[in-house]
DNA sequence: CGGCTAATGGAACAAGAGTTTCGATAATAT
DNA sequence: ATATTATCGAAACTCTTGTTCCATTAGCCG
């Protein structure tokens, strides 16, 4: 092999390499769409973007590398936190926004597939990882604002409690598979909240005094 | 193709068809545990598990019928709901079970395939979430024992807190990839609780007079 | 603009996955 | 025991996937 390398299309970005990649990444997703993750073969991904497959093996070696770029290039739309007044507006805007990607038709197949590809492959996990926790980080600033204006207690830990409310969301589309509703969100969001209230998200000695 | 054929094995399951299912559902956990499912190519499962890949076709059809057929076949062996008096104590001890599975080299690996698997296969998908609804109706149990107790408001819907308890763990698992501890588990369990007392977990409309 | 060379892509090749055929073997019924 | 036939598995085959080679194209810098 070229070692699927990381060197390939970084000295001349512009023009034709940066179309390339945007036709290939483009393709990808239509393909993810179509066809799911396990049918996701270098060599239509090549005919279907309209470029030599030796190019989309040398850029991005397996399926799963094309699914990890994808992903990053999610990760630089980033998406800011809401500031509607109150945590729980902010937090439903957060559960609300989680509900609408996983239901969307490209993103949510598209997330599925990193998913699925981070399951044995480090570089897609690694890309997951750190667009979540890029994610929590940037919500997590909600949860302080509100300690700050006393609705939840001192020391309520903020990120943890964004992960709680997205995690119901998470645990219906991989594991029971069940249809991720706005009850479910709803639902999501009252009982973390109840949680934070009664200080279950103070870690045990972190309590002001 | 000979129809990924749901027949074959089912008239003369005995002898050598047993053996050769249980060699081949060895050999792919084996198989999983080393390369993951992105390597698991029927192929090398007929090889390593010294049978015909005709069988291996005929029988099981893809990768996905083979982890599927695995997940199935722990769905067989059931763990029944703890009894510890408490619903501190029963939550906690579903908490810790799922982490250990998760955390248990051959199956955290073989659910984590699954999911992986289910994510484009009908078949897979099926499975993974019969066995989880399966497991939350038979946890529910606790729950509604605690509500008799008087532990937990009337009307706490049972799956619902279930579900809370786990969520976290398998969010950290397939989504942050991020090591799911003891720590984690018990978290996890303060929290739904603490949901569930404030009534969090009872449908609006639903509170008993 | 014109040279340098990164990057692409067609073609030929190699490797491996998936399928079909058919004779051998062994589970079950009587 | 013996007949019946479900199930298995070796081999030959086809098709797809993955790799290598090298000529062509087009960014980028002076």
């Amino acid at each position: 092999m070229d070692q699927p390398s990381r060197s390939a299309g970084t000295v001349r970005p512009g023009g034709r390499t940066a179309r390339v990649r945007a036709a290939v990444l483009e393709a990808t997703q239509d393909a993810l769409v179509e066809h799911g993750f396990h049918a996701l073969t270098m060599d239509q991904i090549a005919a279907r973007a309209g470029v030599g497959k030796t190019t989309v093996y040398r850029r991005w070696g397996s399926p799963a590398g094309l699914v990890t770029d994808l992903m990053n290039e999610f990760a630089n739309q980033s998406s800011p936190h809401a500031d509607t007044g109150s945590v729980e507006g902010d937090l439903r805007a957060n559960a609300l926004m989680v509900m609408e990607a996983l239901n969307d038709p490209r993103l949510g197949v598209t997330l599925q597939a990193v998913i699925a590809a981070a399951t044995s492959d480090e570089q897609a996990a690694l890309a997951l990882r750190t667009f979540y926790l890029r994610r929590i980080d940037e919500w997590a600033t909600v949860v302080e604002l509100a300690v700050a204006r006393g609705e939840l207690p001192q020391g309520t830990h903020a990120e943890e409690l964004i992960r709680a409310v997205s995690a119901p969301l998470y645990y219906r589309l991989v594991v029971t598979r069940e249809p991720v509703t706005r009850e479910v969100a709803e639902a999501s969001v009252a009982r973390a909240l109840a949680a934070a209230r009664a200080g279950a998200f103070v870690t045990a000695g972190d309590r002001s005094p």
